[in-house]
DNA sequence: GGATGTGAATGCATTCACAGCA
DNA sequence: TGCTGTGAATGCATTCACATCC
């Protein structure tokens, strides 16, 4: 099956299938059934089963999944079963924060290479890492083999630096910044916005309420 | 209409009309057709008049949608035309990083307290604000009259914290943790998961090359 | 009994296409 | 002409229900 007849809520419910998964590892559960796994997130054992169908058959009639199995086959479809190596660019509070972020690393994420707009930045130590000037990017990615890379910076130097990511190679882009990005077809932008997340919080906490359209209808 | 039978990918595309709208006032654009608005995000004309009109009637037949009164209205029925007050909880790098997002406060938000679980942090101050323990949070959250909160702590910690929010009357949370949070029926959540942002961007870079901007999540 | 995997049915979201208005 | 708002049509995602297997 092409991955592109895959509906993308259900990609997304994979990465949570995953993080559930590996959580009960640590409790030390061997084998668990679509109804479980669904309920523990809210969603139906039918959901569970199409969602894992796509992709192949994981599971054991009358037993139900073997975590671990599932985990393995899980990193591997989602493209983590090996590690990352990203750039970060953009050393605000926010790019140090997702620095230190645990659970970058444990998901097979490595921080490879940080790069900074402002020249007073660059050379500092981070961490293990030398604070680089964006004009290293091109060299940088092409030596260390990067493709994934985080912008952090602010909303009006984003598109400026993803324009740069993609002329160095990065194909697939992390944007923390609240503005559209325009890349070309062969970069892939996810984009997280944190403002926004908090006005969606706000839209949903008045559901129920009655909509009054205007006009007549 | 019930808001409660409104598409939530709709919802979700909402902001990101708002977002565009707010960048093309700040260009002194006037007034913006279903055409162009979509195009500039990836979407249809037919798909934001739909959106649109699942609010009521805002645009001008012949001219399109006049800038300040389409942000007017989507900041209304997002819940952001006035001011909210939010709790944080969990001052480590990523609580740090958050509270000095620009951004938040333009969008309607303000940081009204602070908490941390760590006895060592409380006490000191946080630009204007004190941290304080867990144990003041019923206290204030009455006092301020606060009903959101993010959280940010540890993902051991993050469901005993949400527990203490909703019992304290947090009506919605923004949850950071990389945990799914079990709350009373009548909070809400939303949560971030930043490493499963990079586990999606590398599925999307993998095989999927799904082109869905700005992804839906 | 207790599970999965999957065609078929349903329900939801998007797109089409056009009446109506500036 | 250029545009919105919206029924109707389409297409996509979810759920049902059951054959199949441990």
């Amino acid at each position: 099956m092409k991955s592109d007849d895959i509906p993308s809520p259900a990609v997304h419910r994979l990465s949570f299938y995953l993080r559930q998964l590996e959580t009960l590892q640590r409790l030390d559960r061997h084998t668990i059934s679509s109804r479980q796994l669904g309920e523990s997130l809210g969603y139906t054992d039918a959901q569970v089963r199409r969602d894992l169908a796509y992709f192949g058959q994981f599971g054991h009639p009358g037993i139900g999944y073997r975590v671990e199995e599932l985990i393995n086959q899980l990193r591997k479809i989602l493209g983590t079963d090996k590690v990352w190596d990203v750039a970060l660019v953009g050393v605000g509070n926010l790019g140090r924060a997702l620095t230190t972020y645990r659970g970058f690393l444990s998901k097979g994420f490595r921080l490879a290479a940080v790069f900074d707009t402002d020249a007073a930045k660059v050379g500092r130590k981070f961490g293990e890492l030398e604070i680089q000037p964006m004009a290293a990017l091109p060299q940088t990615v092409q030596e260390k083999q990067i493709r994934m890379a985080i912008v952090a910076v602010p909303p009006e130097a984003a598109q400026d630096v993803a324009s740069q990511m993609a002329a160095a190679g990065i194909r697939g882009i992390l944007n923390f910044a609240p503005v559209s990005l325009n890349v070309p077809a062969d970069v892939v932008v996810q984009s997280v916005d944190l403002a926004l997340q908090l006005e969606q919080l706000s839209f949903r906490m008045s559901l129920g309420r009655t909509v009054e359209p205007f006009g007549l209808s």
